[in-house]
DNA sequence: AGCCATTGTGCAAGTTGTTGCAATTGCAAT
DNA sequence: ATTGCAATTGCAACAACTTGCACAATGGCT
């Protein structure tokens, strides 16, 4: 019931408050299994409290993605979902063609990271990338329809 | 003068109509230096022709993103911006802290592109990334005011 | 307990971008 | 040159998200 002691804590630390609106906000990422979004968060809390506006979800999303506590991913579904950080870190494959999303491990971002830092000097936030392309079953559907249009004028 | 021809003829060897609101987009993106974002395009557009509606503009510029003529970035302005991706690949990495951003080479994406591919049969559409960090100037200052913060209750 | 600077909230209006629909237009065939 | 019809456009309404502002609440200080 209590919300999430360290991930509360770590707000005051950083000198912001705890308000009921931010506690009842961050139990519902908290709960959630997984992936979240805004409107749904908005949902939830009203069912608490009913007066709490939408812009304060925003807000406090905005906060805890600044003080990196959480992660925000767009899944190409129009709007944009969120995840506690402290659960791991991993990624997001999306396919264009079915929408379906398959995670992926963070460590094959490691690579990518380092030579970004050797060789600019970069610091990347890989916090939760979504990489979009075509899955293993799409792929073949997607390539008969280019050779469809192809055949259309002949040349490639 | 002319639109270009090659994105032209793309466009009506797909099945799409070449109309006088594409050719003037089409020609503006291409005289374009740099990243353009839809506004901009707009505003250009209506420069020679004042009743083209911004969802035409809109509507185009995802019909080229799907057809892979142009590329979208979000560089954290607020807005995206467009590009001819036959102008040659290429990756920005923009800073959290200066909001500046800086080009990087396609190559750098190559061994994550090929691995994806052989370990999950995805096959990744690379065609602009844009990373967010912390450039090379701004770490030290960002690390410093980490200091600062930790020092108020005195563990990490 | 009470004061006060500062942070946070609700509201309404504003952005960027998307979409349903009716009217228009490109273009291939006649 | 005209026709037929699917593709395209303009418009207005909508969705996700942000922001300016006035009021409210928090929590350190006395």
């Amino acid at each position: 019931m209590a919300t999430h002691p360290t991930i509360g804590e770590s707000l005051r630390q950083e000198g912001y408050r705890l308000t009921p609106q931010r506690m009842m906000i961050l139990a519902i990422i908290r709960d959630s299994s997984d992936h979240i979004s805004a409107e749904e968060i908005h949902q939830k809390v009203r069912q608490q409290y009913p007066f709490v506006n939408i812009s304060t979800v925003y807000r406090t999303l905005n906060l805890l993605k600044k003080l990196r506590l959480i992660s925000e991913t767009d899944l190409g579904e129009g709007y944009v979902r969120y995840e506690l950080l402290e659960r791991g870190r991993h990624h997001h494959l999306v396919c264009r063609r079915c929408g379906e999303s398959f995670a992926f491990e963070h460590e094959l971002l490691r690579p990518l990271q380092l030579r970004l830092l050797k060789e600019y000097g970069f610091t990347a936030d890989v916090d939760h990338f979504a990489i979009f392309g075509l899955c293993q079953r799409c792929r073949p559907a997607e390539e008969m329809n280019d050779v469809r249009k192809e055949g259309q004028h002949g040349a490639a």
